[in-house]
DNA sequence: ATTATCTATAGATCTATAGATAATGC
DNA sequence: ATTATCTATAGATCTATAGATAATGC
């Protein structure tokens, strides 16, 4: 609690400026920023420590590698989206309405989080087999949103097709944000979440849909 | 012409594979899958070469930079696309043909090609300043679509929205082929194009007019 | 004693250039 | 003479470890 002043351990090279916020969420910002911006092979080490004004070699005193910051990242952005995809289940609402909120969510989560942290999805390391817990994570939001692609009746062999479909569609907000910073991502989630249900085959959503479905998303 | 067996220069140390396959493609045949496999910074022009079959040094015969390499494959990517579009314009087709074809087209070409060259649309390195001419001609792609969805009829404050989820969801192909190398290209080019009719907020393309569509296609 | 940092550096690259070399073309 | 390659290497990194150090805690 309160104990901040220059606190335990020898002070930073860099005016000790770690104020209250701990090194590892400073490492954390300062990696997001830079991943997301630069990719992950192209972000040092020492520029990420550089940002989070502490020297290269003390990254691995908070993590063990390199690759251990971008794990640490990738979890951070998935489980919120998770989160509210589990409190959509035990569904007495619509699947319509559950759908669009779900899309809603997430794209409100991938387009208002501080730095595109959605952009991480598109970096060819998360293929790497140390980052399969998150590949996992993703996989079970994704199964999700087909769960509901099949609840609102799409033919069965369209399912699938449809599925990654809306799943890439919400996920494209990474990209449209990186082309364009100051995207409205409050339009941009209502248009997302009325496009997913378009696209399921669903009618467009009315007013009350729309409501129903952001009522989903307040009990929590 | 048949002016193969081992040609003019030095003979390679390996083998001096050559074939009759020039060299300048065969870097951009190995480069295209590392990139999109592995990311840009990740790959070195080391692995390039060694896939290639000639030495890390001979690379820089054939092209001034590493980047410039990513670029030749860049340009390829969005060139056919770009290709479709212009034979599309000066249109006596209806605009929803016209959009259903472009779409198509494009999710066949990203979802076709050899090595998910798709995929290079997601590495951050396309930021970079040297790579400007491709965003250009990326950006004249996403415009063309823009101008479709503009012409559908969609709600003139919901025109830049929609193009951006359009645009989001033909390339997104790029994504969920990572995630699924064996896609069923064909179907899910018939299903996206039919979803980005219904996203641009048009009624269920019928059997006439993926027929008309497909005509537009073929008269190049 | 414990904690959180630092300095210094090993060892392994990686891109690009310099200059030699081994073919064919004339 | 020209072309396309090669070998060798400069110079600049980059990640991670080893071990010292400067705080607080007890």
């Amino acid at each position: 609690m309160g104990k901040n002043v220059t606190g335990v351990g020898r002070p930073r090279a860099s005016g000790a400026a770690a104020s209250s916020r701990s090194a590892r969420e400073a490492v954390l910002e300062a990696a997001g920023e830079l991943f997301t911006g630069a990719g992950y092979a192209a972000t040092t080490t020492r520029a990420i420590a550089e940002r989070a004004g502490l020297r290269q070699a003390s990254l691995y005193y908070h993590f063990p590698s390199k690759e251990d910051i971008l794990a640490a990242l990738l979890a951070a952005t998935v489980r919120p989206s998770l989160d509210v995809a589990g409190g959509l289940s035990g569904g007495e609402a619509p699947a319509a309405a559950r759908l669009w909120a779900l899309a809603y969510a997430d794209i409100r989560l991938l387009g208002g989080a501080r730095h595109n942290l959605g952009a991480l999805y598109l970096l060819p390391e998360i293929a790497s087999p140390n980052l399969a817990p998150f590949r996992a994570e993703r996989a079970q939001l994704k199964s999700v949103y087909r769960d509901l692609v099949a609840e609102t009746g799409a033919p069965a062999e369209s399912i699938g097709v449809r599925a990654n479909l809306v799943f890439g569609l919400v996920e494209s907000v990474a990209i449209i944000r990186r082309d364009d910073p100051v995207l409205d991502v409050e339009a941009h989630a209502v248009e997302g979440a009325d496009g997913v249900l378009r696209l399921a085959g669903l009618p467009e959503p009315g007013a009350a849909l729309r409501t129903t479905a952001r009522a989903l998303l307040t009990r929590s």
